[in-house]
DNA sequence: GACTTCGGCGCC
DNA sequence: AAATGGCGCCGAAGTC
């Protein structure tokens, strides 16, 4: 069963039980408070919760203490199914596919709130302008299961994508456990003591004045321009000032340069300031932003949460009587095209737990690479479309030994470069090629055109693999958080693509690793059914992130 | 002063 | 001859 929500002013709001086709199964049902009717509904009938946007209206019940077990979430399918169609990036607003519906002019989407205030009141809000009407969700969530029904692969997709939306919001309420007196210390450690004002702690003040010694001028090290024009004033001619560009320079300032841009960017990005801001009672709490990435992939807004540095992992640390447990998928995306392109002989590779090892025999190792990094550098070539130096050579022996996942990629590219769509394996879809694209491609044959046709090709390429990697991780997440409810305490604390943790009480970790395993399988059975291709996760108990590895 | 773009680098 | 996918965030520099 499901029942259809629309937020009315006050906290309260009305509710409709729907059949799964959405026809209505009874009247609307006005209720005083919204938080109290759902929970109760979510006591007595576990229903799939219709509701316009699950980062506004669940936000609020979170807020408030409730917890559903599931929802359609109307924005979000929408989009998916404006894609789908090849609208890609039209209003989803359920006021938007209502006009969509009705053939009216269709209203832009509102810009999502600035701050938190307005969303943590939403069910405070007096304010009868914002009231949803109940119609139009009736009416779009009919139209959507219509639309769905007639594509294979969607109504997971779609179950997958509302599951995400209702975790994404658990998650920043939950926040991953950081320590502030970790973090303040490692950054007193690199940096030096915190400086007052927006002064350079002392380190790179250190740093930014053995630079301008070296060059013998003034030189801010935060300008790559100033860089630039000092190198070449040494005699050193460079057009960008990349690490990896540096490094080949001989000269005195460029070991300093190296370290301040490292030590940089951990004050600017992840330092005492993003400490104050992000941090609080204990816990980092981003705001994830489902299907932000074209391909599926979560974004977050603000506070850089899936580009956490590798030497703040230590600050990521578990209550006390509490572990981690930190795991994520070996191989994730080689294994989907292995699944995805049904090649027998790369697939019966991708049983093996290092698929990397065994591909290897295939290659022949040199002096600089080992078979296994031949293998590996081949398969990263094939997703990405690179193919200079070594790749090219090893993409042939890929062509040769793995013709049909080889074919698969190469139809993925030769779709886009057409300037076609290209799908997820729930039907996740790329967006189509701009007009700027088509115009661009359409006239010449000039260097900008082949350019242009080839990145698309690269860009389907990868989407494809991406996308349905995607696809997966999304459906790992449903099912464990499933099984953490029937678990109790353990709690989804953060997700980066293909890797999650789990905030648990330490005697119940072990359960936690067993049933990430177990819906780690059922995510690969459900999008590729019979396939000798496993997708083992990787999973550490631990007290800190950076123990994990 | 507010805004956008660029260069660079963190993560997968 | 050259050709690697997806993001977010920062300060500097340029624009209005």
């Amino acid at each position: 069963m499901r029942i259809a929500v629309a937020v009315g002013p006050g906290g309260g709001g009305t509710l409709r039980p729907l059949a799964d086709d959405g026809t209505p199964l009874g009247d609307a049902e006005p209720v005083p408070s919204l938080v109290a009717a759902v929970a109760e509904r979510e006591r007595a009938d576990r229903p799939r919760w219709v509701w316009s946007s699950s980062a506004r209206v669940y936000r609020a019940l979170v807020e408030a203490g409730v917890r559903v077990g599931r929802c359609h979430d109307l924005e979000l399918i929408e989009s998916l199914l404006s894609g789908h169609d090849g609208r890609y990036g039209e209003p989803r607003s359920v006021a938007a596919a209502w006009a969509r519906l009705r053939g009216e002019p269709v209203p832009d989407d509102r810009p999502p709130p600035a701050e938190a205030g307005p969303q943590a009141s939403l069910f405070d809000d007096e304010d009868a302008d914002d009231a949803e009407d109940l119609g139009p969700i009736v009416a779009v969530h009919a139209e959507q299961q219509r639309r769905i029904a007639a594509l294979p692969g969607f109504a997971t997709l779609a179950a997958a994508e509302s599951a995400g939306a209702l975790i994404a919001a658990e998650m920043t309420h939950a926040g991953l456990p950081w320590s502030v007196a970790a973090h303040d210390a490692l950054l007193t450690e690199m940096l030096g003591p915190r400086p007052s004002g927006g002064l350079r702690p002392r380190r790179l003040q250190d740093l930014a004045d053995k630079i301008g010694t070296a060059f013998g001028r003034h030189v801010n090290p935060d300008s790559p321009a100033q860089i630039v024009k000092a190198l070449a004033a040494a005699g050193y001619q460079v057009k960008t000032t990349r690490a990896h560009v540096l490094k080949e320079i001989d000269h005195p300032a460029v070991p300093l340069l190296l370290e301040y841009k490292e030590l940089s960017r951990l004050h600017t990005a992840h330092g005492w300031a993003w400490l104050d801001t992000w941090v609080h009672d204990g816990r980092f709490r981003p705001e994830y932003v489902v299907g932000g990435v074209v391909s599926g992939r979560w974004a977050t807004n603000g506070g850089g949460a899936l580009q956490i540095p590798r030497v703040l992992r230590s600050a990521v640390v578990a209550d006390e009587g509490w572990s981690l447990v930190v795991a994520d998928a070996a191989q994730l995306e080689p294994r989907v095209l292995a699944a995805l392109a049904g090649d027998r002989a790369f697939a019966d590779a991708a049983a093996q737990g290092d698929l990397y090892a065994a591909l290897a025999d295939v290659f022949t190792p040199s002096a600089d690479l080992t078979a296994r990094d031949k293998a590996k550098l081949a398969l990263l070539s094939a997703m990405y479309g690179g193919g200079t130096g070594d790749a090219v050579q090893l993409l042939g022996v890929l062509k040769k030994r793995f013709p049909d996942a080889f074919d698969f990629v190469e139809a993925a590219a030769q779709a886009g470069e057409r300037g076609h769509l290209v799908r997820s394996r729930l039907g996740r879809t790329c967006p189509p090629p701009s007009g700027e694209w088509r115009e661009l491609t359409s006239t010449g044959d000039d260097t900008r055109s082949a350019s242009a046709v080839r990145s698309r090709g690269r860009f389907t390429r990868n989407f494809v693999v991406q996308a349905t990697a995607a696809d997966w991780a999304l459906t790992l997440m449903a099912r464990l958080r499933q099984r953490l409810t029937v678990l109790g305490d353990p709690h989804l604390v953060f997700f980066q693509h293909d890797e999650v943790i789990v905030h648990t009480p330490t005697p119940l970790a072990d359960e936690v690793v067993t049933a990430i395993e177990a819906s780690a399988k059922e995510a690969g059975d459900l999008l590729f059914g019979r396939t000798p291709v496993v997708f083992p996760m990787e999973s550490a108990i631990v007290q800190r992130y950076s123990d994990a590895k």
